[in-house]
DNA sequence: CAGCAAAGTTAGTGACCAGTCACTAAGTAA
DNA sequence: TTACTTAGTGACTGGTCACTAACTTTGCTG
């Protein structure tokens, strides 16, 4: 048995929580499942967490927030006026390389609905304004011109839909790409 | 207690379920609450269909095609050449008066990831097929070029996250379009 | 109106699941 | 060594849920 600091054991709950609810949502990911990942017991998570809705949060959080990151990785080494080009290849790559991150997005989308239907709305304005910075960096990166922040979001999730929906890569589906 | 025949009750089954599904999700949505809403016994929903799969499935069946049927009308009254233009403005149209439908949609993505994770690829092939039906139509209706029917689809699915999300009509991440 | 099929119900079951509780073990500072 | 903190566990609980079985009601038809 390896014996971690608190906050290290939140940092690997993050991960697996990330790795189960991409998979399966949050009402079908059990807190069981997401323990026997991390190599805990499954009581053990409400000591570094209050509820699974806040390893969710936590989870959607840190999702999102790398996102950001790529596209800002992405952006930097980029020429000027690449960004575009560059952010599209950098969400490209993550199609074969990280699709538990595309997953993911489409499981916060979800949820927001659902929380926000079941009157939490909490939860869609934490996720709102985490999404908006996404927003607001590449609006940024693209010279502040909202019809091409759109245009380019708009394929980002179209990406997702079709890799939710299991599209082989050589499908004509991704012909228009 | 209205009686009705088997086949009239699924139908407001379906009805009912693409209500609670777009609100809650496949998990999320006990069968408890479709009986409800449809105004039967909850044992009774089992003598309709044979499983809770097998209801969320007619309903996204019927999700699918009667979004295909609103491209399809809305081209049939546009001007030739005006194809894009009457899919976008109907497409618009459903953000206002039928949320429900794009919910329901990603509810459809996200159920199929998870089904396919746990193994289930029947499901993913059966919405698979009935969403090629959508863009082949889309194609169809836009001349055949791939690129404008994925920039026309990729705005669709940014859609649906904005109304997932709740961001309201006149929030900024909508003037890009 | 008898009888029958189809529409519908009530009662129940086994499985699962988020969260609690009382406890043990391993470190640490004096 | 003693007093104290922190990491972690096993056993349990109240509640939910998909699905089954056995029964009742209702409209139709010869």
């Amino acid at each position: 048995m390896v014996r971690m600091s608190a906050e290290e054991r939140r940092e690997s709950v993050i991960r697996a929580a990330i790795t189960e609810f991409a998979r399966a949502g949050y009402k079908g990911t059990s807190t069981e499942a997401i323990a026997r990942r991390v190599g805990v017991s499954q009581p053990y998570l409400f000591r570094l967490f209050p509820t699974k809705e806040a390893i969710f949060l936590a989870a959607a959080h840190r999702c999102l927030e790398e996102t950001g990151e790529v596209f800002r990785k992405a952006v930097e080494g980029a020429p000027p006026r690449g960004a575009l080009q560059a952010m599209a290849a950098a969400y490209d790559h993550l199609i074969a390389e990280d699709p538990e991150k595309l997953q993911m997005q489409m499981q916060i989308y979800v949820a927001v609905a659902s929380a926000e239907a079941a009157g939490d709305h909490e939860f869609g304005s934490a996720i709102r304004a985490a999404w908006l910075e996404l927003w607001d960096g590449a609006n940024l990166a693209l010279g502040g011109d909202p019809k091409e922040t759109t245009g380019f979001l708009a394929k980002g999730m179209l990406i997702n839909t079709l890799v939710s929906l299991g599209f082989p890569p050589d499908h004509r589906v991704w012909s228009g790409f």
